[in-house]
DNA sequence: TTGTAAGCGTTATCAA
DNA sequence: TTGATAACGCTTACAA
């Protein structure tokens, strides 16, 4: 990386103008390596098609003048940013931090980036921003929920490129889909509680986004099948998700709907701030508190008593997501465009009674 | 937005050669508004050195043609990217997430996009991530702490740009730094765990990267002082973080020191995992153990017993980080290159005997 | 397999 | 205040 001493090769500084970055470009390097710049674009974006001698000059040339691509210029050029525009809705939520650490894990050494836009919960945010993705032509789109407005389906369905919806599963992809029922969690969850011998078996839900609403649809479900069902049981706020608002959800539960003897949560913030007020008011978990979760972060199997809750492929969402988008840019485009990763209940102490 | 309409204006389609990507451009709109195209990137960039008829037509034709600007050209022709690049070790944990919710958030209107690169606690690959930004010229930089190898020092130097070193203050600024004292924070808990009575404190620490060994070391200092200090009371592992491993390392530490009656952790998954732990074992909080743990996340006031934990003003550092940014782009670099947030001691149950 | 010429859509430069 | 022209660094189209 001799760029101190020869950065600009000698036959390129006279001609060098007062606009250039000062850093080499393709033509320095096929100068250097007395070929075409055509040539060092292709070793560069398919070697195979350059000869095996021509590619190690090109190499040496790359190496010894620290030459960097300049993907602003590829992407005018090609029309067709590097580029994958990832739409969630929030940063600081775990479970969407952890998809993203998926998404970023499944590029690899691929030459994609990420864009990243924080559509905090707002569909017209979402819109917004997508609006902004498009100006630069990305190679794909990465989108939350299957609930986009009208008009963002429709900008996403002309996209021009690979679009994957994610952490939600339904009937009508706009392209691909990757991941999992958020009802049957709900519902799941709520008749593990039934067998248990729990009858009055509250809902805890906060912030409500769409797959919160269907996660309470899963829960009113499973009463239809067994239990008897209570409006009064439901607690819910619009506010966002935490520990705190988890205590505060169940005081509210617990002085509406006597008789309480379990709670669904909606996440796990919720549920560790249903243990914690648990603890605090000296009621027992499970004997005579259940408690369920909803993502199975690290800590529902370290607590104490230990949380049950449903295990979320979130990670695995971001990965199988890029996935899916490499296979599409490579142009094999997978057959199965919906993509169902599931869940798993995972029981513990919160809801195991003797 | 006509875009299905007149999306490309009558003069230009035939001109259009098959490489354009479709999309009007700022010829189309300075064809339909009857000026030049440096006018209508004038009035784009700086609407107040452009007639105000002119760009009213101006923007009557952008509205019509449904214009973007393409930010790959504005890119390539200014040689620089508005763009700032954002180097941080990692995605999971929550103190990261919220930096990274306080850039965003501080960017508001601003044209600047981020580009978020995750070192995984990792020097070389921090090197790495950095010189493919530098290849597209970012208008800034943020890095996270302050021990850059040598090599990205110097690449960070010479950059061209601002560069803030966020959540970390130390002598040598590359150029601006936010942040705080982890030594101080270190040595405050201990010295207060001190203060209350506890003689046997121990430290659990897990990643122990440079800001958890500055941690420690305010650890040690706080026994320097007071307190009679023995090695074995410091237990650390280079794993990750996570509430389990707090678990873990308190279960080690409590087999190996003797007469332990409080522990200083590293951050606020292990406490969690040390009051899970003593739950689990019966060890009453605070009368047997004390815990203390760092950052103070939104559960730590919330567990039963509530968590006594130093407060980071994380959140606060990306958006002064992006305030200087901002500030320095505009022409006015700070006066105060070294920014000092402070962090605040929350005194909390697990550290109150009666 | 390699090269030439002509863009890609914007902005810097210089002139009017 | 406005505009014509030439970059910016790369890739597409076409030719050899």
């Amino acid at each position: 990386m001799q760029l101190a001493g020869n950065a600009r090769p000698g036959d390129a500084v006279g001609n060098r103008s007062r606009r250039s970055s000062g850093r080499p470009t393709l033509a320095d390097v096929a100068s250097r390596a007395g070929v075409g710049t055509i040539t060092v674009s292709r070793a560069l974006r398919d070697p195979e098609r350059v000869s095996s001698e021509l590619r190690e000059r090109i190499d040496a040339a790359i190496t010894a003048l620290g030459y960097v691509l300049n993907p602003n210029a590829r992407a005018l050029a090609s029309a067709r940013a590097d580029v994958i525009g990832v739409l969630i809705p929030s940063l600081t939520n775990n479970v969407f931090a952890e998809v993203l650490r998926g998404i970023h894990d499944g590029l690899g050494d691929s030459a994609l980036q990420i864009q990243f836009g924080n559509t905090h919960y707002s569909a017209d945010e979402e819109e917004r921003l997508l609006r902004v993705f498009l100006g630069q032509r990305p190679s794909a789109l990465i989108v939350s929920g299957i609930d986009q407005l009208p008009a963002t389906r429709r900008l996403l369905e002309t996209a021009g490129c690979p679009v994957v919806q994610i952490m939600e599963t339904g009937p009508n992809p706009i392209d691909m889909m990757v991941g999992f029922s958020h009802f049957d969690g709900g519902q799941q969850a709520t008749e593990h509680m039934l067998q248990i011998g729990c009858r009055r078996i509250g809902f805890l839900g906060a912030r409500m986004d769409p797959r919160s609403q269907r996660r309470l649809a899963g829960y009113r479900a499973a009463f239809r099948a067994t239990g008897v069902f209570d409006e009064l049981l439901v607690t819910t706020t619009p506010s966002p998700s935490s520990v705190s608002m988890g205590a505060y959800l169940f005081r509210q539960a617990i002085s509406k709907a006597p008789g309480l003897d379990g709670v669904v949560c909606n996440n796990d913030d919720l549920a560790l701030g249903v243990l914690f007020e648990c603890n605090r008011q000296g009621i027992s978990v499970p004997d005579r508190i259940c408690i369920a979760g909803y993502n199975d972060l690290e800590m529902m199997a370290v607590a104490y008593p230990s949380l049950t809750s449903i295990r979320t492929p979130r990670y695995e969402v971001g990965r199988q997501a890029i996935a899916m988008i490499r296979a599409a840019l490579a142009g094999d485009r997978p057959e199965q465009v919906i993509v169902d990763l599931g869940f798993e209940l995972k029981v513990r102490e919160s809801t195991t009674r003797q």
